[in-house]
DNA sequence: AGCACGCCGACT
DNA sequence: GTCGGCGTGCTC
């Protein structure tokens, strides 16, 4: 009989859909588990792999052996590989890609093709008998081996690779293969601590005494917290120790992405309403797959609903997850339930730096926390045993990731709280209308809160109609005379402004004055934005940027109006109009550094700021006490982007941007100016009404037959070669037409909308076409899609090509 | 992804 | 006639 062999199921780290066979020598079986990671053989090279379990089948011949096990324990566990599977199958994504995505970064470990001097090479050196770039090249390797890619770069040219084999051939260079790792490891700190010779010893002097002293006082101490207090102590501490004083250990510490420390706060007392709430959810915890939608109006206190839930589920012995739409409402959130729950969560996003981003899942994975609070990427946060998945703001398009691994961390929420029994909580005040359907046909549970905290009432709203505005002159046509009104009532109170408006910059509409040509991006197919704070225009899609004192690129004067209203313009406006207050802008161009929004924050909550203009950004969810008027600039701009929720999306900005308005003890006021006054988005959002919104926009989506009446995907072809990226979306779109065709099940219920050019048909340089995919049921178009991607993905994939397949799109421009 | 294999143009 | 260009297909 032969010895037992075992094989493992295990998922490539490349673009490769499926799994892989492998088996394990005997002297790696007893470290095997689920969710390590393995080095494999793939073809020539080596690469990462991640072990998903046992495989018993005997269906293969040539069976490769694993190389090594990679981790001491595992980075996931066994019920989460099911959930994998499934973002893998719906998303169309290679599986082990998938899983890539969801561990943090800089885990991964592949062979790495390097070129290095040979013996032979040396020699040909010293006899000059070569070509000038065959020497540049060798003298480059005479420090030291080197990747193609990076010799060309040092070298600042292009190498062919013809040159490259023609060298090895004659070997004067070598090619090896290593290993290449990433940077990111435990961090291990010295700690030290008094022996008990220490304890006894006062023969000492100077830093040393010092040292004793302080180990005296607290005990265990790093190195790194005593080089505070002693400086020299990171050199004396090895002299006292064989001195036998004190001894040594090495520990394995957190890298700390907390900021400083925060006063504990204990539960607050929940309004009947909010009780409700809390109970409705938690009667299906432990027992059964369940998703809510928390519907309520902006300020009724979610959060500590949110928090309330949580206590009951670890309390209970679960694990919650809390996922916030981007990492500036995270550091909101993260205090107020560090205050409540201690170091018992993890907080995971990418701000953090690779290393506490490792720190912080293995945290999860070795139980050490029972809440993770996070952005969408912590949806695959490690935790087991999960009771609840909370996502704040759920109809905020921050969950969907636009690239690589296209998921929508809202959808994946409800399919993990399913796949693991948990229950799902979906909360916002203008929820999207995918949710609210789902509570219409009764798939999710709603709860309500309909009452602000503490009775504040909603702002009351002013609509200030632009069209009767068309005479002024100046910041009068964009400050009208009714908010400039409001905004001296409000500023003489000592009270604070927000005005909001959707585009940053200064003019987003820069016109010669002689010609009337725009100032447009040299790579893509919209204008330029001035910015003039930084004295450039700019591109806000590709980053192209020109002076602002350039002349106009058709007839070359130099009188460019800027026309567009952009968030520096209304900045300045404020400024003139309001000499002594102090104005500050929150946009992309303002907080791009780290802690410029925190900044921000602090001076708005201390009063120090009167007037602040933004974007977006400041309708998300913040907690802004002191505002007490909001004035909103245009209400129009994403009115009439070709996106069939655009009319949503509208409705959800401006809802959550009046919403900002009087949430401390003054109530607030909105004005609202706008070109559609009489449009239903803006009407209801004036009202901070849901359902009326809801009920027309519902009506124009089922007569388009747009979700939640059907599902959509669309496949957007990209390519620099205008002919061949049309040429192409044309293939890409016969092919669908043909498969549609040849399948009864498709030609009844799929649609294929285009091959059509995209919205902005050129972005930093690629011409871009797109196709719509339209399904009533779901079934169909995931068939469908499976047959085009994986069975024809030869016909798709082109070298100057790119074929994208987003399942589910938000962006669709 | 990255590498091998295999089929057509410009050179000794 | 060959060398090396790139398109195609595969990796347990």
């Amino acid at each position: 009989m032969t010895s037992i062999r075992l094989n493992i199921e295990v998922a490539i780290a490349l673009p490769v859909y499926g799994t892989y066979v492998y088996s394990v020598p005997d002297h790696l079986l007893s470290l095997i588990l689920p969710g390590k990671r393995v080095l494999v053989p793939f073809g020539q090279r080596r690469v990462t792999g991640y072990v998903l379990g046992e495989y018993h089948k005997n269906d293969r011949n040539e069976i490769k052996q694993i190389l090594d096990v990679m981790d001491e324990e595992p980075l996931f566990f066994s019920c989460m590989i099911p959930f994998f599977k499934w973002t893998a199958d719906y998303y169309l994504h290679p599986i082990g890609e998938v899983i890539k995505c969801a561990l943090p970064v800089g885990l991964n470990i592949y062979d790495f093709a390097v070129i290095a001097l040979t013996k032979k090479g040396e020699e040909a050196l010293s006899k000059n008998s070569l070509t000038p770039l065959e020497n540049e090249i060798l003298n480059m390797l005479q420090t030291g081996p080197c990747g193609i890619k990076t010799l060309c770069k040092k070298l600042s040219k292009n190498i062919p690779n013809a040159l490259i084999y023609a060298m090895q051939r004659c070997g004067i260079i070598e090619q090896k293969l290593t290993l290449k790792k990433h940077a990111v490891k435990q961090k291990i700190e010295r700690y030290v601590s008094l022996t008990d010779s220490g304890h006894s010893s006062d023969d000492l002097t100077g830093a040393g005494k010092n040292i004793i002293e302080v180990l005296k006082d607290r005990g265990e101490v790093s190195v790194k917290t005593l080089k505070t207090l002693v400086p020299s102590a990171p050199k004396l501490v090895n002299n006292l120790k064989s001195a036998g004083y004190i001894s040594i250990v090495n520990k394995r510490i957190y890298r700390d992405p907390f900021g400083e420390p925060i006063e504990s706060d204990r539960p607050h007392r929940l309004t009947q309403e909010q009780n409700h709430v809390v109970s409705t959810v938690m009667a299906s915890l432990g027992r059964e797959f369940c998703t809510c939608l928390l519907t309520g109006v902006t300020g009724s206190g979610k959060t500590e609903v949110y928090m309330h839930l949580t206590a009951t589920v670890i309390n209970s012995g679960y694990s919650a997850l809390v996922l916030v739409p981007e990492i500036a409402l995270i550091s909101q959130m993260e205090r107020r339930f560090r205050a409540r729950f201690g170091d018992r969560i993890a907080i995971l996003h990418s701000g953090l730096t690779a290393g506490e981003r490792y720190d912080q899942w293995m945290r999860i994975v070795r139980r050490e926390v029972s809440v993770v609070i996070g952005a969408r990427s912590a949806i695959f946060a490690p935790l087991r045993n999960i009771g609840i998945i909370v996502v704040d703001e759920e109809h905020d398009t921050s969950y969907k990731q636009d690239s690589h691994l296209r998921y929508n961390a809202k959808d994946l929420a409800v399919v993990r709280a399913k796949l693991q029994s948990a229950v799902a909580l979906l909360g916002s005040a203008t929820p999207s209308i995918q949710s609210f359907y789902n509570v219409k046909t009764k798939k999710f549970k709603e709860v309500t809160l309909t009452r602000r905290v503490e009775k504040r009432s909603l702002p009351e709203v002013t609509v200030v109609d632009l069209r009767e505005k068309r005479d002024n002159k100046g910041s009068r046509r964009f400050i009208t005379s009714e908010l400039h009104e409001a905004m001296k009532t409000t500023i003489g109170r000592g009270e604070q402004v927000l005005l909001f408006l959707n585009r940053r910059g200064y003019a987003g509409y820069p016109v010669c004055s002689r010609c009337g040509e725009a100032v447009r991006c040299k790579n893509c197919d919209i204008s330029l934005t001035l910015h003039q704070k930084d004295n450039a225009y700019k591109c806000h899609y590709c980053g192209f940027t020109r002076a602002s004192t350039s002349n106009c690129m058709s007839c070359g004067s130099s009188k460019i109006r800027p026309l567009g209203l952009g968030t520096e313009k209304i900045e300045a406006a404020a400024k003139m109009l309001f000499p002594h207050a102090e104005v500050a802008r929150m946009d992309r161009d303002t907080t791009r550094r780290k802690g410029s929004m925190i900044k921000i924050l602090k001076g708005l909550r201390n009063r120090s700021i009167d007037i602040l203009v933004g974007t977006q950004m400041v309708a998300k969810g913040h907690d802004f006490p002191n505002i007490t008027l909001v004035g909103i600039i245009c209400a129009d701009l994403s009115l009439n982007f070709p996106d069939f929720r655009a009319g949503e999306r509208t409705f959800q900005l401006l809802a959550q941007v009046a919403g900002r308005a009087g949430r401390g003890a003054v109530s607030g006021r909105v004005i609202l100016q706008t070109y559609n006054p009489n449009h239903f988005s803006i009407l209801s959002a004036t009202r901070q009404d849901f359902l009326p919104f809801y009920n027309a926009e519902i009506g124009f989506r089922k007569c388009l037959r747009y979700p939640p009446f059907s599902r959509v995907a669309q496949i957007k072809v990209s390519g620099k070669d205008k002919e061949k990226t049309r040429q192409h979306a044309h293939i890409v779109g016969d092919l669908c037409s043909e498969l549609k065709k040849k399948n009864q099940s498709f030609s009844r219920s799929l649609e294929i909308l285009g091959p059509v050019e995209a919205p902005l048909y050129r972005i930093a340089g690629k011409y871009r076409w797109q196709i719509l995919l339209k399904s009533v049921e779901v079934q169909p178009l995931h068939r469908f899609l499976h047959n085009l991607w994986l069975v024809n993905k030869a016909k798709i994939n082109r070298r100057d090509v790119t074929v994208i397949l987003d399942v589910d799109p938000v962006f669709m421009m």
